[in-house]
DNA sequence: GACCAAATGAACAGATCGGTACACCTTAGC
DNA sequence: GCTAAGGTGTACCGATCTGTTCATTTGGTC
């Protein structure tokens, strides 16, 4: 059976367009990278756009499965769970390829609202807003909707900065903020 | 006496590297929206770099001086000015050229650590938290530098969220838990 | 008006960009 | 072995990229 030619693009596309940026990544480099010619590139994909969307989608599966298994195996209860993620943050942040988050780079690099790549930064988000509410409605906090708004963005501000690299424990102090927080709800 | 255009130049590259991104802006771009010759922005800058840089600090010195003079006028007591911080962002955010942060954009352009443009975001964000902790110190709570670390946090997480686009009140949101955990350190 | 600094415009260089065309090769299944 | 699907390599296209050169124009001061 061959192996999927379309697959090992898509991640070797997800790697170096994480890596390097979006613009500043040309179709030569993933040539060169992934050793896949580009004439199978553009079989498979139409344009760099719709490689990009593909690597984007690859990255949320990959992101999601990882961090909900490593969320269940840390904590059971929901309440755990909620300061859980920000363990499974702090993973992330000492994996020597963080460089930020993939969807935040994209949304900047795409910052048009009706771009393809903009929209699916956006709807990755609100799938993680989703994520984080049901899990603070599965612990019955005060005001579920504001309190998962705040705490996707101590996310946020965790990601951002470790990325900036300007604090020794960004996902431990983020963590201290959630649990206060969730504290203030209960 | 003849405009500044090297001030010019570099108040437009600010606006359209913002607005577009840094990768995406080629200095052709900045030729056509600014008038100013291709010859004179490499007689004023040796690069694209050095002009991005520029172009950073002078957004660094306009928006402190916006942000600072506006939290001045919203409130005088140091508590009351770490709120009033979120106050100011939020009319940040209505601001129909809102694009997220620049300093995040180009740090999540310019990813590696020792680019001289990576590094001068990380100077602004630094001092960004310098004048939280000055705040915090002054409003004399407990932990000031894990409370002013957290109420960066936040303001990242409330810019990232509203370049996403997908809460309605981002500033709001992360100014009540801005409350909340200045409450907790009191 | 003369002079000088600042700025322009046009053309250029070599490189890279996203994408195309086509002959040829490789792999897998029958 | 044959065939079809998958893949490669090479050259190409027009456009754009960062940066350079040089003759000319513009603006300010005296």
């Amino acid at each position: 059976m061959r192996k999927n030619k379309r697959d090992e693009l898509v991640q070797q596309a997800m790697e170096t367009f994480y890596r390097n940026g979006f613009h500043a990544t040309g179709m030569d480099m993933l040539v060169a990278e992934s050793g896949i010619s580009k004439t199978s590139m553009y079989k498979h994909f139409k344009s760099k756009d719709e490689l990009i969307l593909a690597a984007l989608k690859l990255r949320e599966e990959q992101f999601h499965s990882w961090s909900a298994q490593r969320v269940a195996e840390l904590a059971s209860e929901p309440r755990d769970q909620l300061l859980a993620l920000f363990d499974v943050l702090d993973e992330w942040f000492k994996e020597d390829t963080f460089k930020s988050c993939m969807f935040i780079k994209a949304s900047s690099e795409y910052p048009e609202p009706d771009h393809p790549i903009h929209q699916q930064t956006v709807e990755q988000r609100n799938a993680m807003y989703e994520g984080v509410l049901t899990l603070v409605e599965a612990a019955a906090l005060k005001n579920p909707e504001a309190l998962a708004r705040q705490l996707l963005m101590l996310q946020e501000g965790a990601i951002i900065t470790a990325h900036f690299g300007n604090s020794k424990d960004p996902a431990g102090e983020a963590k201290i903020a959630a649990k206060a927080l969730i504290d203030a709800a209960s």
